[in-house]
DNA sequence: CCGCATCCGCTCGGATACTG
DNA sequence: CAGTATCCGAGCGGATGCGG
């Protein structure tokens, strides 16, 4: 783990001087975007197999059509998910991982297995501090 | 890969509906919250050794002392980092990572690796994107 | 040195109504 | 069915100034 300070000195802190460099920060470029609200809830669903619109909707009960639609305009612009649409009649729409999708999922995976796990001693923790500062 | 819907089933859409089970979800409970701007930069700053304050501050340019705080008193709360303040003259306090925060970080470093190698991916699609939507 | 308080702009995200 | 358009409130996050 001695590798992890050499990381964020010249992976991270290097990018925030003066030159324009913010903008190839690794660590932010991918992670300022999966952290958005629906961002990881979606890909989860994606990925074991394509859904259309309306199905990712009832997947998940309480994102608003909106959200639903930004969202996935915002995954297929980063490359994780490929928008096919097929000019039947009503229209359908398909939504599917594509190649770099899966990989970035895998790498989200062991994060949502450690969620999983550990979700009741964050809310434990949570609970503890708010009664210390009462 | 299977076992992706059977998880998302289960453990995601189930919490979206009339119960108060929303903030049950393992998901949402914690990726929400290290989803924020600056929590993934703190904990891979203090993944390999405390730091005080000032410290940080120096270690990530461009954040606000406003946010430095914030950000890491949510830390705190989560049960991911442990502050402790020595009454020296002048004060000094130093943050380090729990068991929980080292444990938590490891499962993320998956996904910083995963960005600090496909983020130029990342980019030329986005930039394809952007240039078929023009 | 390490914060807290205040103000304030801006983006996120929900609700609703309307198209092809 | 699968969006688009508009309005609007809430909260994130930056800048500045004060306090122990």
């Amino acid at each position: 783990m001695t590798v992890a300070i050499t990381r964020f000195e010249e992976k991270i802190a290097g990018y925030g001087g003066d030159g324009p460099k913010l903008e190839n920060c690794p660590v932010r470029t991918v992670i300022d975007h999966i952290g958005g609200k629906w961002s990881t809830l979606l890909l989860l669903a994606l990925s074991e197999k394509p859904y259309r619109f309306g199905e990712l909707r009832r997947l998940v009960p309480d994102i608003s059509q909106r959200m639903l639609t930004q969202t996935l305009r915002d995954l297929e612009r980063d490359g994780y998910v490929l928008r096919t649409v097929f000019p039947t009649k009503p229209p359908s729409v398909e939504y599917r991982l594509t190649d770099l999708g899966h990989s970035l999922f895998k790498a989200l995976c062991v994060l949502l297995d450690w969620a999983e796990g550990n979700y009741l001693a964050v809310k434990d923790a949570r609970r503890s501090f708010d009664e210390r500062n009462a």
